[in-house]
DNA sequence: CGGTATCCTTTTTGATACTG
DNA sequence: CAGTATCAAAAAGGATACCG
């Protein structure tokens, strides 16, 4: 591992790190928001099938407080709010991109 | 994100990977493996302070299974057995280096 | 439209005791 | 030494109904 970390620390970090992602909808919310997309709450909850309302809400209300999506209200009527990634979530897609190149390496080496 | 993944598959892929490292213990077990170190059922349940014998065995296990530890019985009495990383789980290490990195970003980006 | 509030089920974790 | 088995507690997730 690099920098000076004692197995504690890194797992400890590590947790917190897991911990901003561990939700049961919280991966397919953030790729539907990569790259940029915007999308309302009525977007995600037709593009996420099977998700209710209070999960959505509850999942979004996290990904918002730990910084990696940010919320708009539009001053309408009816009411308009959209989700995007911040720029800190957005970089999230490299350190995700690594785990799924890891992943891909057990094709040819599980059982070796 | 790279590669042709929609949002729906490469939250999947993340999610089964996410599933393999998902557990209150495991992550503080595989930094106790890493970088070859070889360590007894005994060691490890020393050196992770409030596991349970049973929550230790039951990680490992799935560890194991998972194709992330590899766990070596010695026909002696009494009993001795130890773990170590398989080396596709020692690859993980640049992974959740990523991740670390990604993380330290955070402090000088939050509230952006 | 974009949520909350309540109640219930499932999953995970932990305490404790026992064993080859 | 290296585990299992059993039971209980806690946390996460889901169904449903209601609201500004």
């Amino acid at each position: 591992m690099a920098k000076n970390h004692t197995p504690e620390s890194a797992a400890l970090e590590l947790e917190s790190i897991f911990k901003l992602l561990k939700g049961r909808w919280k991966l397919l919310i953030i790729f539907h928001l990569f790259d940029g997309k915007i999308q309302r709450f009525s977007d995600l909850e037709r593009q996420i099938p099977g998700i209710s309302q209070k999960m959505l809400a509850q999942q979004l209300r996290e990904l918002e407080n730990d910084g990696i999506v940010s919320r708009k209200v539009y001053p309408e009527v009816p009411p308009k709010v959209d989700y995007r990634m911040t720029s800190w979530g957005q970089e999230l897609c490299p350190a995700l991109d690594a785990l799924l190149t890891w992943n891909e390496k057990s094709e040819k080496q599980k059982g070796e």
